[in-house]
DNA sequence: TTGAATTGACTCGTGGGTAAGTTACCACGC
DNA sequence: GCGTGGTAACTTACCCACGAGTCAATTCAA
């Protein structure tokens, strides 16, 4: 038992406690937003002190930019094992949505940290949240550009806006499902499949 | 000549200056969001001192209220608008999206106010940006809802899901063409038809 | 006893909000 | 025409809460 805890005591080994005050700030800059989350929150949320934050992390924005590690990793490792399945077209979108409501059931946080606008914008931050947003819009940029060379359409910025806008409805579907947590990620990647089924016919099938 | 200011100078009737405040508080609030602007930057933008703003607006709260009451206002009226011409389908989302473009045209700022995602939760607030949100979520309903009926679907959250799905390409939509300042209204409606023409197939004449 | 882990109590800058004074316009009496 | 108060517009200079970041001390394991 560690019920009772008086100042200066250790117990806790280095990395556990890095670990713990990582989960707990993925828990609160997920919730709340960075802006609106003050490091007295964060260390709240992790039973600990303020400075010892700071002694781990330096500043409260690389307490932000460690958590946004976490989150881009596991989002661009699951896009990556998702885009070695093979799949194409709107199969590969369902293989790659459900590898994402997978990862996510363990860390709910890491979505809307990834997705966080109150990010700020320091040194090599942008890289971070790029490095797994890109990697998604690549995927998109492909699928789509399929899609309006079959229309024949092939403007550059026909292409441009409609990455975004295929961006916007992987995003929308995932932010959706973070929104009801009693929906199972097997039960989320079905109505994806239903949905996607209404909208562009029923010949999903390979 | 207004050029020579002294501390004190009145010259400016009330109604004047306060539509000179949400213009320029508009255009601040819109480019940086509530959270990271101060009232100072609004006061500067404006060329007046930050106490002039409570005096006139009371709060920082209720400055950026009156901002989203002009944007929201434009929105739904232009809403309204379109939804009157009896449109349905693709044809009514695209006559929406063209009457925002137009009314978006003069107060660019608009779209990014009513939809800062740092905008503050207080008393009315969330009345009015539900005002225009909740409208298009209504229309968006109606039509995903016509959609997923025809596939033969009638379960609740998929048209949950749906919607909010459809939303965001409306929004995702705009919000590209906010990032594109040369691309005309015009342009940007007839982009918006090829899309949708590529996506749905080429059917799109009432 | 040494040193790492940890904290209570601080500093300090920033930004929302205010009090009190300053300027200029506008009656109005003469 | 011209002082002269009244008042509305406007500003300078301030207060204060809050949050990022720091430091010296305190606790505990080895």
């Amino acid at each position: 038992m560690t019920s009772v805890r008086r100042s200066g005591t250790k117990g806790v080994a280095r990395a556990d406690r890095e670990e713990q005050i990582l989960e707990a700030a993925g828990r609160v800059f997920g919730a709340q937003g960075f802006a609106a989350t003050s490091v007295a929150d964060v260390a709240r949320a992790a039973g600990i002190s303020k400075p010892l934050i700071y002694n781990y992390f330096g500043s409260k924005e690389g307490l932000f930019e460690r958590c946004l590690r976490v989150a881009s990793e596991l989002l661009v490792g699951e896009i990556e094992r998702s885009a070695q399945l093979g799949a194409v077209g709107l199969q590969r979108a369902l293989v790659t949505l459900d590898g994402v409501f997978h990862v996510l059931d363990d860390r709910p946080w890491a979505w809307a940290v990834a997705n966080d606008p109150t990010a700020p914008d320091v040194d090599g931050l942008g890289d971070l949240i790029g490095a797994y947003r890109r990697r998604l819009e690549e995927l998109a940029r492909e699928g789509v550009g399929e899609l309006l060379t079959i229309a024949g359409d092939d403007d550059q910025l026909d292409l441009d806006a409609m990455t975004s806008v295929w961006s916007s409805v992987f995003a929308s579907l995932v932010t959706w499902w973070c929104a009801h947590p009693d929906v199972s990620p097997e039960a989320m990647s079905e109505r994806c499949e239903r949905l996607f089924g209404a909208v562009f016919g029923v010949g999903l099938d390979a």
